[in-house]
DNA sequence: TTGTACGCGTTATCAG
DNA sequence: CTGATAACGCGTACAA
């Protein structure tokens, strides 16, 4: 452990390890303190000193080591989101919106993705705790039973989004999805149609699957309409939407009026009604929910259901930021959702047939 | 500051702070350096002993400091990843897979948005150096000058990605965007298309769409084509879609083949063209790139470039992880982009007229 | 195999 | 307004 030439040390940049607070003290004439306090609490030491200490520090190419930091200051400037996926555009744009807002206060966002096994969120948010995420971010109701006994100990603040759940144990910034699908059915309803169907995902963890479902049976149900078990679950992608709609023409060819619970769905489904040579609205209406980019662009223009993605992941960001700042708790809050109407619906073939003879 | 009934401080779990080393060395009644390598060196610890601190830890529901690990292990295990924003399907598919893939190696990742000014990114990676990210993922060729001299000197393994740079100062992994347009337009010009027209998104702070723009132009003007200054230059929603393929039809008319840069892009450009009563291909042709999940479902189906989004997220992961741990630099990646040929492309109208002279 | 003791780089506390 | 110094919670030489 013999140091030759020990002068050395300080002259050669390359084993220059990183500049430290102490490194700028010695360097600015000051303590570390005040390199310290110059840079976290600039209205509590002199001008000049400031000054000085900020160019000695930028020439040295110094920044606080994050660890140190946060180890000291018990402030990591991280929060968590878990989600399912990245790759469906409704969790990314909200997703986007909520790191976005984060960063403007200085806070750093951790993605997690869980899949849609609800199983593995609960793993995923240890984690996202254990890295000292500050504020954590969820989609839907909280499933697994181990995670809500462990957010019910407090521990950093939690809102859950895309779901209106007044009864949640951690407040959410969502919708509500019940009313949301049930307003369409009633739009559909109004127009004439009487045989309906649903395709929708899975059921299983999905909270907004389940609602959208159970509004769609008791609206069924409750007026006395035809469908209410005529529901084709498949996944979130085009194809599904496209086997689910060949499926529905099949088993049900009384059908009218088809429900898709996603955008992606609805467009697999217009797309393979076209292939088919079934004209969409006129020999069958089908109605989305998301109102993605493309809705407005289908063949037809896709009536369906807007959702506040982007707002979920700003107000989402905001309440935790505040809840971090002035310890004032995340509110519940219910966005709205409503119903944009284009061209893939309107009344069904053998009512327009009743109209036209009623007006001849 | 006088503490009435002191004794209660440890049987009231709501004062806890949290359970540190110390606190499991004390109660699984071994040393906190004991505790640590029961954790992180499980091997040279006794059967019975680390099972007896794994216990009462989790028992007491301890989780180590990140912070205090990272200060003290050098690592915060941790990666960054600077790209324009996630509300692209392309970008987002990207970061999902490259999240997902260090996620397995126990490392989390940050995203920074940038938007598509470049100047961001320089701020935005000295953000997330600065907090402590282990090694990261960029879009694109290193515009702005000051990132690239930031770069030059050694800090941390670094790779961009979606663009094939040879020359690049960091190590690539992309595809050749040049070649890739090249092909596209190779593929209209054997059908016999003779004017074209390009949809493209700024060239400002996007080398692949100067890469894309320079092939059109070079294939066109080598060939002696017509429309090289053809370029309609716009964002990347489907109504700047909409908007350039009505600017091709008015400003020139005479075009058969259109190729867009973006299938978000071509989406616009197929529906309006739709709406125009132009039918695609047998009016005109329209190619895409990316190959976007809804591209076979367009009506006709778009002819597009297939972009290795999730293989660059997944192989930029692997090679950061594995530079990380055994030191080896990432390696320069050329990747395979080829053209699916479906079917919103054909031979253009006069030819086809000709052709069919010809067989009679 | 286990324990002791020190240091990682900051920020907070307390004097001055 | 500034300086000295004690934590922050963990990993790891070194000693036992």
């Amino acid at each position: 452990m013999v140091r030759l030439m020990p002068g050395k040390r300080a002259k050669q940049p390359k084993l220059k390890k990183k500049a430290g607070v102490f490194d700028v003290a010695r360097e600015a004439g000051v303590s570390v303190a005040t390199v310290s306090r110059a840079f976290n609490l600039p209205d509590i030491v002199s001008e000049d000193v400031r000054r000085r200490v900020l160019a000695t520090a930028q020439n040295l190419g110094y920044a606080a080591n994050p660890a140190a930091k946060a180890l000291r200051s018990r402030k990591t400037h991280i929060v968590g989101a878990a989600i399912p996926t990245l790759d469906y555009a409704i969790f990314a744009k909200m997703i986007n919106h909520f790191q976005d807002s984060f960063a403007q206060h200085g806070y750093m966002t951790i993605v997690a993705t869980t899949g849609f096994e609800h199983a593995n969120v609960f793993e995923k948010v240890k984690t996202l705790v254990d890295r000292g995420a500050e504020a954590l971010l969820l989609v839907g109701a909280i499933e697994d039973p181990a995670l809500v006994s462990y957010l019910k100990r407090p521990h950093i603040p939690v809102v859950t989004t895309y779901s209106y759940l007044p009864d949640e144990i951690v407040p959410c910034i969502g919708f509500d999805n019940y009313a949301a699908t049930e307003s369409a059915m009633e739009y559909l309803a109004d127009l004439g149609h009487r045989n309906f169907a649903m395709i929708a995902g899975s059921p299983k963890g999905s909270d907004r699957q389940r609602a959208r479902i159970a509004a769609y049976k008791d609206f069924v149900g409750s007026r006395n309409l035809h469908g209410a078990a005529n529901i084709i679950i498949r996944n979130f992608t085009i194809r599904d939407g496209t086997e689910a709609i060949r499926a529905i023409l099949d088993k049900y060819p009384e059908t009218t009026a088809v429900v898709c619970n996603t955008d992606v769905m609805a467009f697999g489904a217009l797309s393979e009604s076209r292939r088919l040579g079934i004209r969409v609205p006129q020999d069958i209406s089908i109605v989305g929910f998301d109102d993605a980019e493309y809705a407005a662009q289908l063949e037809p223009p896709l009536t369906t259901i807007a959702v506040p993605a982007e707002e979920m992941g700003r107000l989402a960001a905001e309440m935790l930021h505040s809840s971090l700042s002035n310890g004032e708790p995340p509110r519940f809050v219910r966005l709205d959702s409503h119903l944009i109407v284009r061209k893939s619906a309107c009344p069904p073939r053998a009512l327009k047939q009743l109209r036209l003879a009623a007006a001849v």
